[in-house]
DNA sequence: CGTAAGATTTACATCGTTGGAACAGCGTTG
DNA sequence: CAACGCTGTTCCAACGATGTAAATCTTACG
């Protein structure tokens, strides 16, 4: 692997010289630079980036942290990023929590410090005040879950609203027990409360009574979850007749036990959903749900993670103000609550 | 950020000593050693990964390559992937080609060379002669595709004969007219031509004619894709009755059609897939399909690549033999070919 | 008590790049 | 023609860690 040295040997110049043409400064004579990029060339020249990256105090490299890749909404969030990151000129380097507090509190302290630029994380099991306590000095966007005013960069859609404008579409449906899986009790799990505090919102909005009996918690947020959860609710001696599932995976888990049980949806039960994932769009029934414009919000952390991690090298540590975003979402009526007709 | 000259200023020291303190070198007085210790507590230190790996040479980095992440296959691969490379220490960097060929010549040509200690490498555009051409002295092993005596490390399962069998559990229900979905007539694509292939042997050895009508060519792997080419099929003047689809995400998008159609699976149309994502296993009806060991595969890349970059760094480039890797998998029987009672 | 064999610690060079400043060439200007 | 201001190039130090070899300190033994 040939080094800026062996490049200079090579055109009969001085390292630096080379190192200005690799790095494009103005005043090189036009000569010298062809000679220089022959040799280049010739010798298919890369930068080491350990050494770069060494001289420059930066690695090229940013981090995304996620529970899991293959909870399809992560793998297509991470699509997103790492297309986003690209376009900039990043490198992605996943990480995977699998929702352990321990490992998100890791990342916060730092693991991963010194191998990137920046963290663009998606927390699960931790909560503000572990946020508060970081030392760690690596520019952070948080994804997913909205904790105002908290001391770091943040971007989400409004859960809340987002989960009440759901329930509000199934009580316009005309129904009057609708229930919900996916609710957790487990501190820190922010997107849950917040998810559920809408259901009850568009509950009180539409001048129903709020269930206990309804209210499916589960422990994780997979299709197995969402398919066991559904099935305690048909159990129950009046079963609810429309459900809303704080994800997609939940709710494909719980349309799953619905239909196996010989009822259909939605005529028997209505299900929607919370992420729009590309599965629920191929079901049958078509899953309605809450689409979260992803693309958007891998854009928009890998922009606001940039200007950071420019500002950091800037000023020194100047904090600039958190930045709490709020992302875009629509309301997809599919199959599984309106059925074909719809 | 503390360096190892802070901790040796701190602890009354040289830097030597806090770096075989850090590194575990035996001979260091256990006074020393606590005093050492202390002072690395005291400031929180972290190896500066640049510096150490610009001298030792290697990143602690590997890439993952894959076509896109959003497709269950490649996020539930890349899960085991980064978990397994986790287990051993290593980080992972994830790069989507989007199965352009260009993208995937640049890996290969060593874009990432000077980023990472080896590559994981899912191609799907590249041919053969692309590899043979490949400059990059980079440790690579190959997934997913079985290129018998290629110059690198490969581990894939045997497309063919798990094509095979598959069409062979399709004509042992009775069928005789089935189609298959997901040819591919571009260069470089062999596994479409590996599984076009068994699923040929598997007509003929039940004794069926082959068919060109009955078989699609897809331009991609998705949902959108199976949709399609089954609406196809469907418009023929004498449809098949059973579909073998060369993907998972065909065959869900191939459900989809059949039963918006009013169709009933598997009574109307038997469907089965490849790769045993998460979805075929909640889906309705549920999906059969061919299953590889995905964490196996995964976990064996890793070793795989393990031993290359240890190998690479011992003896100066001496080509251990490359090993192919036959990676087990199991015909999945379930509902879309055999119905609820099966 | 001198000395050799360890044990422990240190100094120094080095990995490949880049920032900064010094240096050299050279056409202008006063 | 000396001083000046450009342009173009080189030299040197530094980023932080580690390998090598040498320096220093113990300990055991004759």
């Amino acid at each position: 692997m040939a080094s800026l040295k062996d490049v200079a040997q090579r055109a009969g110049v001085s390292v630096k010289t080379v190192s200005n043409v690799v790095n494009g400064y103005a005043y090189v004579a036009s000569g010298t630079r062809e000679k220089v990029e022959l040799a280049l060339a010739e010798l298919d020249y890369r930068p080491n980036l350990s050494a770069r990256n060494l001289r420059r105090g930066r690695t090229g490299v940013i981090a995304l942290a996620v529970p899991e890749l293959d909870a399809p909404y992560f793998a297509e969030l991470a699509r997103s990023v790492i297309k986003a990151a690209a376009e900039r000129g990043w490198m992605v380097l996943i990480d995977q929590t699998d929702g352990v507090a321990a490992r998100e509190r890791e990342l916060l302290q730092g693991v991963r410090e010194q191998s990137v630029d920046g963290l663009i994380f998606s927390p699960v099991a931790i909560g503000r005040d572990d946020l508060a306590a970081r030392t760690d000095a690596t520019p952070l966007v948080l994804l997913g879950e909205r904790v105002l005013d908290g001391p770091t960069d943040h971007i989400a859609v409004d859960n809340q609203s987002a989960a009440r404008e759901m329930t509000a579409h199934l009580a316009g449906l005309g129904h009057t027990r609708i229930g919900a899986i996916g609710a957790q009790h487990r501190p820190g799990m922010g997107t849950a409360r917040l998810r559920l505090a809408g259901y009850r919102e568009g509950l009180a909005a539409a001048g129903l009574p709020y269930d206990e009996e309804l209210v499916a918690p589960t422990p994780a947020y997979r299709r197995a979850d969402g398919a066991e959860a559904m099935r305690r609710l048909l159990a129950l001696p009046e079963p609810p007749r429309a459900v809303f599932c704080f994800n997609d995976l939940l709710a494909l888990g719980a349309l799953r036990t619905v239909l196996s049980q010989g009822l259909r949806v939605p005529e028997d039960v209505a299900v929607a959903g919370f992420d729009d994932i590309e599965d629920g769009r191929y079901s049958t029934p078509t899953l309605t749900t809450v689409s979260p414009d992803k693309d958007r919000v891998a854009k928009t952390a890998v922009e606001l993670l940039d200007t950071r991690i420019d500002a950091g090298r800037r000023a020194g540590r100047g904090a600039a103000a958190c930045r709490e975003i709020e992302a875009p979402y629509r309301l997809l009526v599919r199959e599984s609550t309106v059925g074909r007709a719809g």
